[in-house]
DNA sequence: GTCATTTATTTAACATGTAAAATATTTACA
DNA sequence: TGTAAATATTTTACATGTTAAATAAATGAC
């Protein structure tokens, strides 16, 4: 999704929206790229996608108790559409496991194994200093103000959204 | 991907990897939410994907002219591991046409047919409108000052990705 | 208490992403 | 020329993302 448009195809389009369009292309070029390096990474080193990663941190959060499914796939990028499928996966390979929650015949439940919380803790040492590294190069003061423009654009955009409901 | 780690998960790391970190998931979150936003819209209107509407894009700055898959793949963000079944389906769908290189016989050439053609201008415009409508509530200044620092992100991860070459 | 609604998750079907190996052709160079 | 290396793409196999529909149980209104 690297660069959907480019300056001489907006020629219609008016001076707000293709500033616009602009930002959103470097947003999605910025996060691509680094994303494909630190998963990239994390795949060749410990085997694991991203995904995988994420669900393992948001089980870390309830600290060894079990976890709704619902809970770890709110949270979790992975649609819920098939965290069923990704969860089959890790519970094959011993990541985590899971349980038909004793309160809520609905609803099943996650935990991590031994195995699991192993792995993570690898792999979050290294996520940490490959990110890092990543943004070598951008000063503290930099890096804080990014982050709150980009919480900016989120909440600007979370508005125009929940306005047309 | 959308919350990796969160404050708690950190206390090992130093303050310069939370913060880097913590750039990194706000980055994510944004693009996601904004990706996932118009990319359903994309997909509701015109039953297309972001990554179909970047293929015919990249074919549209070609004018009309065949190009090679290569050049395509090269600068889309769909890993040409797999554009050949993306090509596949939109040939299918009678939105590009494939067809041996003249020139070179390993080499294969695309170009958008005029039903392509004619959905890629309806798509366009309505996609730079909704990511207009997305960045509703950011200033003009604001965005170009983003842009600037995504730009500087974006080549200082480049730079520690090169040097370890 | 029963029934419609909501909630939690799975299933199914398919599109897309990723990596490695396979194929074919061109290029460079000994 | 002949041959190794580089290039362009496809194939294969699988992981992951997306949507809609199906299933099951809990909830709330009556």
């Amino acid at each position: 999704m690297a660069s959907i448009l480019d300056q001489r195809d907006t020629a219609r389009i008016g001076a707000s929206e293709k500033l616009s369009l602009s930002l959103w292309l470097h947003l999605m070029k910025c996060t691509k790229e680094i994303e494909a390096g630190v998963g990239g990474r994390l795949r060749r080193t410990h085997g694991q996608s991203l995904a995988r990663f994420d669900v393992l941190s948001q089980l870390h959060r309830f600290g060894g108790d079990w976890a709704a499914v619902g809970e770890i796939s709110g949270r979790v990028m992975a649609s819920s559409g098939n965290i069923t499928a990704l969860v089959d996966r890790m519970v094959a390979e011993d990541l985590i496991e899971r349980r038909a929650s004793p309160d809520d015949r609905r609803s099943h439940q996650l935990r991590m194994t031994q195995t699991g919380a192993r792995l993570f803790h690898e792999m979050t040492d290294d996520h940490a200093r490959w990110v890092d590294a990543a943004l070598d190069g951008i000063d503290d003061t930099d890096k804080a103000r990014l982050i709150e423009m980009l919480v900016k654009v989120r909440r600007a955009f979370e508005a125009t959204q929940t306005a047309r409901l």
